[in-house]
DNA sequence: ACTGTTACCGTCTTTGACTT
DNA sequence: AAGTCAAAGACGGTAACAGT
């Protein structure tokens, strides 16, 4: 029987192929991936010594799973919800490119709120904290944005907005990342707005131990993961 | 006009007690 | 053990008002 050694990359990279077998799909593998590594994580501070097998470590990668499923109550919430890389079904797509004329048409603040809680399923409470924020300010903003949202698609958006102007020349990933950290509405807005033009999607963003973890994907459909 | 705050309301989820 | 149900809490939305 294989021991597992401490080299945390192997670690993960055993622990994704086991993910990827249970749930067929890489966003939900890197989520259960980082679920079965706290859980080990929590397991070795408890008992040093423990054995981790190759069997035990699947057992705990099936029952994170479990009970992932039990929470989600397969019954009633699809599988894909919240998740963009479902192919042939992107629900939120409309949003997001509705999102991305919009922030032309709004200020960066109500912006970036729409963006968290209606492309990234954060609450009002996480987006209020991000933003240094009420919950209340949060909400009416929401609020605010979607109305806007919807008279823009009822007009079809009839001038498609240029993109060209004050377009900012550093836009990469370090400098999402970055406008996150620093909480800068503005930042967050021309960063996202970058990477889209580029066509790069941030297809995910949810915290993961108190840290903000971004998922990545590029034209070619490589896909990465950021963490704050 | 725009933005933030507060109060209030409706909906949904969670929790605990109770029954079968 | 499993199912049911009511109470409590969390959450999102709206209206009204105030400040800039």
């Amino acid at each position: 029987m294989p021991q597992l050694g401490l080299d945390l990359q192997a670690l993960k990279q055993r622990i994704y192929r086991y993910s990827m077998q249970i749930t067929s799909d890489s966003w939900e593998s890197e989520d259960l991936t980082q679920d079965v590594l706290l859980k080990v994580h929590n397991l070795r501070q408890a008992n040093p010594s423990i054995e981790l097998s190759n069997a035990y470590l699947y057992k705990i990668a099936l029952n994170a799973w479990k009970d992932k499923l039990k929470k989600r109550k397969l019954s009633s919430e699809p599988l894909d919800d919240g998740h963009m890389n479902v192919p042939g079904i992107d629900t939120q797509l409309s949003t997001r490119e509705l999102l991305e004329d919009l922030a032309y048409r709004l200020p960066a603040r109500s912006t970036v709120i729409l963006l968290l809680m209606d492309v990234f399923d954060f609450t009002a409470k996480e987006a209020a904290e991000l933003l240094s924020l009420t919950e209340g300010s949060v909400q009416v903003a929401l609020g605010r944005a979607r109305q806007k949202l919807k008279k823009l698609a009822r007009t079809g958006m009839e001038s498609s907005v240029s993109k060209q102007a004050g377009d900012p020349a550093q836009l990469d990933f370090e400098a999402l990342v970055e406008a996150f950290r620093l909480r800068d509405p503005k930042a967050i807005c021309r960063s996202y707005l970058g990477l889209a033009k580029r066509q790069i999607t941030v297809s995910k963003l949810k915290y993961i131990n108190g840290k903000l973890t971004f998922y990545f994907e590029d034209p070619d459909g490589n896909r990465f993961m950021v963490t704050s």
